[in-house]
DNA sequence: CATGAATGAGCATTCATTCAT
DNA sequence: TATGAATGAATGCTCATTCAT
């Protein structure tokens, strides 16, 4: 009995990993509904007894693992680390996230930007949250003389995610040849944009620069 | 008959230009050919005597505009400027792309990434492109001693562009309330990201950093 | 039970037939699937969980009945009647087939003809073997004697399934008036062909030939 | 002048004549009017110059050549010729339209049948006085004693157009492996058919046959 | 007469969703 | 809950035909 709760507590779960390898592969829209209920080993209609819809999956992995993240995030933001970091924590943590699940990364970063309505609706709020996290770290940062206050830490926020996810991107767009797409180098990559952001964003770097 | 031609002409810019907006408003995939044939008054089965599918219109958008980025960006890459200037020119190009014609830019950067497979197979390359050329400019400055030498011109490139791509993204979905989304405040962030961006990569950022 | 598996074989069974109907009436080209789906009272997608597309249907029209043709000629052939007899069982078969579903007919004999691409790939094995069993039957005459032994059987088996298609398609065309497509006079004419085949197939009636 | 006459004269027939060549390759249905432009050489509006419609162009090759051969038939049945050598001569005429004209041949038998409408309104009539013509040879023959007189002259007819139809059919769809569809074997074919046909239609040879 | 760009009605096919079992 | 056969609305694309030049 025990069995038969944990099997079906899994269904719903056994659809959302197998939604997330599809998606990844095929992308959202190319994506059958019948397709995840295969990779699910799950019968079509039974998708609509977890899920209101085919978007809907898609929400939910969004949904899922975003709060996940969130919750790491306030964590490390709330902890007693230094600024800078905190500021590299959340890059592990980020791009750390693509290392363990590549495809859960490619549907977070690509597919989600499909349906631009969905994107706008509902996952615009959650973005902004983790952006604002972000920030808040950043302007702590800037508050405990750490990072240089010239900037507005929403700014660097947005450059930080772009940063990463424009790492992320040309890594699972697959490396540019002769590289290959290893874990070992999307760690060296993110080790030096941490050395290029931090350069950047540590009190001081602003002295340097006297034009514009 | 001058008329004549430039109407020819006018009519594949026509139902480009009307796909840009389309697909800018509902998504490449919510968006149906009918709708760009209405928004570029034309029938229907004109759109097919200009372009074989309802993906390579989206195939032709980003080939035109992304040829000419490209070629302005060899003409930035091969000018006498400093190797500062060149990146601030880039940043300023990249963006500036945003704030004229902010519908492209949301095809070209959302959009664009809907079909894996095209995204694979026909944009990786030019994108890779337009990457390299970054990456040299960041070698040559490099090389002139403008920039600091510990860091891969290539992940240089990534972060520059991905930092860009991230505040463009941010912009197009719609400003954090309670600001709009003003080619001023897109201005305001991308010199900040200068700011930012250029101070972790001078010559002599990299002394600041004795970590890791 | 018994019944809902009577229905579902049922289900492509009556849409085989509904296709017969509407092919006979409209032929291949001008029936639309959505007309099939309604003479089957189906929904049009259910066509495609039976038939791949729509000349499948055609097909399998074909397939099905030619295979069932193939298999009672295969009985003739090797049952213990008499040459002249065997041949005019196949007669007999070949135009019953006619009286019975005269739309299987119209498709079998007049639409079959409609895709040549088809026709050549798949019909023409089939028509093949038709043509064979004929001629293995008129072959075998020979040896006994009762057939004259100066004509190629293929050429006899050609001729007897032309002639016997010639009649079939005046037939199914529609009587020349003012006679009517009746049964009756089906018979007549086959009875009619019958002699005058059988007649210049008999040992002997190349005697009467001199000329040429 | 005359040149200009001329060309124009031919222009018609030019496009009468790739589309028998397109039709022939390609079936009716699945040959574009565009493509019958292109092999005549001459705009896709052209083609409406002269032809009112794609099917009106199938009309008229039916149209012009059975015309022609409808003429040949009354001048054979007028003749002074033998009622075997009439019948003779228009298997010649039947088949030597195919060994001559392969496409067009194609055309008439196969295509025509297309259109089950066009086939019943149009080519009917003219088909049947084909017919017609060819069973006032037979009842002449019987007539004047050649031909044995228990068989309706239109049966014969029917069956003589058939036998015929279905060697050419053979022919067209490729000879049977290891043969090939030369002229020589359509020859040899006709002169089997021929020799089975009227040993079975001559006076006399419906004393062999008892039954029936 | 000739052209061929433009038209838009028409249709096969797909696939998310439902519901009887 | 689970199934998967059935549904039918939705749409990309074709191509015969028209008509301004």
């Amino acid at each position: 009995m025990a069995e038969a709760r944990a099997t079906e507590g899994d269904k719903r779960e056994r659809i959302l990993q197998a939604a997330i390898r599809v998606f990844a592969k095929k992308g959202f829209y190319a994506t059958k509904v019948s397709e995840i209920a295969k990779a699910a080993s799950v019968a079509d209609g039974t998708i609509y007894l977890y899920f209101q819809n085919k978007e809907a999956i898609l929400v939910s992995v969004f949904d899922d693992r975003m709060k996940a993240l969130l919750a790491l995030l306030e964590r490390i933001s709330s902890s007693q680390r230094t600024s800078e970091e905190k500021v590299q924590r959340i890059m592990e943590l980020q791009l750390g996230l693509l290392e363990e699940e590549r495809d859960l990364a490619e549907v977070v970063t690509v597919n989600l930007r499909q349906s631009s309505t969905f994107l706008k609706q509902y996952a615009a709020p959650l973005f902004r949250r983790y952006l604002e996290l972000m920030a808040d770290v950043v302007a702590a940062g800037q508050r405990d003389g750490s990072f240089r206050k010239d900037l507005n830490p929403r700014v660097v926020a947005r450059s930080l995610f772009g940063g990463l996810d424009g790492i992320a991107l040309t890594w699972a767009l697959g490396a540019e040849p002769p590289e290959e797409p290893s874990p070992v180098l999307l760690r060296k990559a993110a080790s030096q944009f941490s050395a290029l952001f931090l350069a950047g964003l540590r009190a001081g770097a602003e002295l340097g620069a006297e034009a514009k």
